[in-house]
DNA sequence: TCGAACCTTGACCTAGGGGCAAGGTCAAGC
DNA sequence: GCTTGACCTTGCCCCTAGGTCAAGGTTCGA
């Protein structure tokens, strides 16, 4: 005859624990000795050992209760689905422990890894951490608007990367940003922008949804994400078109 | 702008998550609109993404709170120690699913191998299901009272199972449990079982707790382990030893 | 304009205990 | 006989990481 100390030592569960199954009625109350203390026989140990291995195995204990008393062929279906599921948390776990590293990595969490490659050469290309920040912002504020257009977006923004002309203009506009809004530079800055939309084929047509200038609108509608410089530039753009 | 229901799905959490996030000062609270929903930005999704991750890794809320602003180094550090612990986390829960299998296949989880093994020597032999359940509780006890008494007992006990004649008595006391206490075959079995224990070299010198038929007394604690013909049978081998 | 889908707060619930209070019991050693 | 430390008892409230429900206000699309 065990007191609860030697049960527990003996299935390598807490006091607390047991007295928790008694309580949830899955272990029942043994008889008492002359002291009041429980006194456990073998069969209250082979029954809290399965307890364990269940519970462990992440069964909730009202289920555990009634797999305790199921028919064998019951309890076997039950064993091959905790199993599968054992499987799965595992798999589960190891995607965690991917996502942890990326997680050292960088950015490529926070979005889909087409836009992570896109920050990735923006960041080759020399722009400031300020607009990398203001671009990935963008990017998750469009892609929980709306994935599908986010995706198709990205494909044309990155695109449009290819050419140099534009590649320059981003630029300019990133380095514009410390600019004085009284800075000579500015209108010609703006000339230089709808005179490469006018060129540039099919921008018009696509809507206004398309234009990859909403990144950084959508951007902006962060608190501290324009400046001085940027606000005079973007009314000279809308002025004269 | 999003909404929280926008912010979950972008993050794939649960609403009621995010605002307990909140609560627990992890993610601050968002301006209001003007009808009290609250507003997030993407600063605020990349936020939730990072606790989400490493919530998933199983870090307690406070440590994640902590994380969240700590220096790159720091964070590094505790991201290496965390993929340790999942990995210590992925191989508990395969032992788990091993202890599931033995759930399914019989008593090799409540005992030591040793036992076990012996248990399926004496299923082997042709003993009864009563006994081998006796002898399963038997040791039990006996590995809860003392693990390494009950591990020299156990290799005791098999070794003089590859006795014939042990076996053979072995046999016929589980057969008497059913006979009549009057049942004349009752005082020749004691006489065998005596003289044998007489013979038995070295039997009487290791004290009575290495007498092996403990594990009887052991299990006769147990409510309904006896039978009349067993009383009896005690009764003739300690009357006339 | 209406219903569906969304948002708000608050209160209560879960599993598997931990920790503490306020004792009773038991075995060993002096 | 007395103390000491380890063990046991019940009862209570606390925790994590949210889930669920209720009762209501808001927004959006047809």
């Amino acid at each position: 005859m065990l007191t609860i100390g030697q049960l527990a030592d003996y299935a390598r569960v807490t006091i607390k624990a047991v007295r928790h199954y008694h309580l949830r009625g899955l272990l029942p109350e043994p008889d008492r000795d002359s002291s009041g203390y429980r006194r456990y026989t073998a069969e209250h140990a082979v029954k809290i050992v399965k307890i364990r291995t269940l519970a462990q195995a992440g069964v909730p204990l009202a289920r555990v209760k009634d797999l305790l008393d199921a028919d064998p062929d019951t309890l076997a279906a039950a064993i091959t689905e905790i199993d599968h599921d054992i499987e799965e948390r595992i798999a589960q776990l190891r995607r965690t422990r991917d996502q942890l590293a990326q997680l050292r990595g960088g950015d490529r969490l926070f979005v889909s890894p087409e836009v992570a490659d896109h920050l990735d050469e923006l960041r080759e290309l020399g722009v400031s951490e300020r607009q990398l920040h203001l671009e990935r912002d963008g990017w998750i504020l469009m892609q929980t608007a709306s994935p599908e257009d986010a995706s198709l977006w990205i494909a044309e923004k990155r695109e449009l990367m290819t050419d140099p002309e534009f590649r320059a203009l981003y630029l300019d506009h990133d380095a514009a940003y410390d600019w004085s809004p009284d800075d000579p530079r500015l209108p010609a800055l703006a000339d230089r922008t709808r005179n490469w939309f006018a060129r540039s084929p099919g921008r018009s047509e696509t809507g206004p949804v398309h234009n990859p200038a909403i990144a950084r609108l959508a951007a902006q509608s962060q608190p501290g994400a324009s400046s001085p410089a940027w606000d005079r530039l973007a009314r000279l753009m809308t002025d004269r078109s």
